[in-house]
DNA sequence: TTAATTTGCGCAAACGTTTACGCATAATAA
DNA sequence: TTATTATGCGTAAACGTTTGCGCAAATTAA
């Protein structure tokens, strides 16, 4: 029940270590019959490369490390699956790690996965100043960021900006007339930029009016309070909120206070989360599938890997502009 | 920028290749002054050890391989979260694999992680007959699992039984009398003990009544229909559901026919997702806190791996107890 | 037949580490 | 002072693979 080496392969059928890796790898030229032979016995002694010592010849590990802002929620979820179903396709596996949404901690996880992986997949809400990543790590990177971050390293982005115009014409088409944005954290890129996309779409239309949160589901719900003092002042009657989850507590708030959605006041989220549609009014969002984004960065990284570096893939950007998903909680009566 | 290997860092620091060891690893006996000297040497080449190299001779690698149902749901995320913490805390990766729930890919999937992990925890919510894990692996294992696939290998079970008598229970208690179960695939060993722990609760009290379903969402709603009309018959008046999505599925299938919960009939669900605080009415569920169950996960593999493979250790059953999150759904009112 | 080519296989080097061992030199004890 | 012990460091083996090279035997061509 040791663990049986090459070399007892080898003993056990009688030919050399040579002939047993040609054998087991199928490459190099050897007899059918010997071929036989040595996998029988592989087989048999219950045999299993050591990996340390074949990534330590071949150069490579079969790994793709993947590094994540957090693993809260079904949205990363979404992510791993479609980075780990691709993965498997291509035979490699995946090494997950997160950084505990603590920026600081971002380039000691990368350190971490030094040298156990062939490529990284890391994902950035945050902005990261100088850090060119094949620095640090010495192996290619695709980084999943927004738009801004494209610094020398493959992205792939979601387009906030062009999302959240998306939502907030979304409410000015349904009739909504003074739309409001309840924002996410001043230092989360993604934040900004659906801000962007919210003054961007009501330029000229309308006067803009912006609420602070944190991306929370309780920020949401305790800014509520005010926002409904201004839905009954007439001052706002719609809100696009940055993520999901704060428009569900925003939700539940405005509920506490009496105002109907989506009559009294429309709500469009972003992210699209599961519970959105779950939630009573449901919930109108924003949000691109992940699961395919994962699979995007894996194909790509799988070129900057085996792939010979063309300079139009190693700088290669990728967009995915986020789908509305209509409900219930921006369809103006009437 | 070629990466660098400890020889060019022994070179850059005019010592031997054994010195800069020590020094790198901080054993042995080396003089501070050229342990700073080689350590300076190291930062400025970007020296990363190889990783393969370090565990051919180490014979470990550092990794723990997770393998999972599936990767779909927050149930897993929170599950991942956990280990992940964990195993970080305890200077390990994690390597994560799934096998899209395809009992037959178990095998292979666990074979693409021999060698490379130092133990893998793997989530098994089918029988597997025979198969001992440790000869598949050459590596101790922590099963997440039931309890009856108690075999030999250190596992960790949530209560099914257990968990089902405490929902029935409390639809009992809270004055329904005639309690139906809507069940999982049979072929699942969670969804049979769960129902087990129905029949257990309502013996000698009310007749049983068990519709058959899936574990989908859809599977919830389509039998709807039936429930409702069984409800009208007044044959029953509460059900206590497999799982949480199923539930859901069910609640809105009955939202359609009319009947209200939890006045007409009481429901209460499996797993506690997230979504279950969401929906209206809010759903009454059973659930173990998943990321302390990777932690423990992790917790009893290092011991398996790290410490002295104690008989009691090697054999070990840790029971997670469902606790009972009350909600809306279950609320008789009077 | 002989010459040329192909096939099957073994030898040994190389990959980048860690670590037991031994040998100078320095520090301490007598 | 000399004998003992402690310290700092280098040499070399070992870990388990893959693969270029070379050689004998078998096959094919002439």
């Amino acid at each position: 029940m040791e663990k049986a080496t090459i070399k007892d392969v080898a003993k056990a059928a009688n030919v050399s270590i040579a002939s047993a890796s040609r054998a087991l790898n199928g490459v190099g030229r050897i007899s059918p019959v010997t071929k036989d032979k040595i996998l029988r016995a592989a087989r048999e002694l219950n045999y299993v490369p050591h990996f340390g010592a074949r990534s330590l010849i071949r150069k490579k590990t079969d790994i793709f490390g993947v590094l994540l802002p957090d693993l809260y929620g079904e949205f990363f979820s979404e992510l791993v699956r479609g980075v780990d179903t691709a993965a498997r396709a291509s035979n490699y596996q995946i090494l997950l790690s997160s950084y505990h949404n603590d920026a600081k901690e971002t380039k000691s996880a990368i350190a971490a996965m030094r040298g156990r992986v062939d490529g990284i997949i890391v994902m950035t809400p945050y902005e990261f100043g100088e850090i060119t990543y094949s620095d640090v790590i010495g192996a290619p990177i695709v980084q999943i960021s927004s738009l801004n971050n494209h610094g020398g390293t493959p992205i792939i982005a979601i387009d906030n900006f062009q999302g959240a115009k998306i939502a907030t014409e979304h409410l000015l088409k349904q009739g909504y007339k003074n739309i409001a944005h309840l924002s996410g954290p001043k230092v989360n890129m993604e934040a900004k930029e659906r801000l962007n996309g919210y003054l961007d779409a009501i330029k000229n239309i309308c006067p803009e009016k912006i609420y602070e949160g944190d991306f929370r589901e309780e920020s949401g719900f305790e800014i509520a309070e005010q926002i409904a003092s201004d839905v009954k002042a007439g001052i706002i009657d719609a809100v696009f909120v940055a993520n999901d989850m704060m428009a569900v507590g925003l939700i539940n708030g405005l509920k506490e206070k009496k105002l109907k959605v989506p009559d009294d006041i429309g709500v469009v989220g972003f992210d699209n989360v599961p519970i959105g549609r779950y939630v009573t009014p449901s919930l109108t969002s924003l949000g691109v599938d992940m699961s395919q984004l994962g699979k995007k960065a894996v194909e790509i990284l799988n070129l900057l890997v085996n792939g010979k570096p063309n300079s139009a893939d190693t700088n290669k950007l990728v967009v995915f502009t986020p789908h509305l998903f209509e409900r219930e909680s921006s369809i103006k009566p009437e």
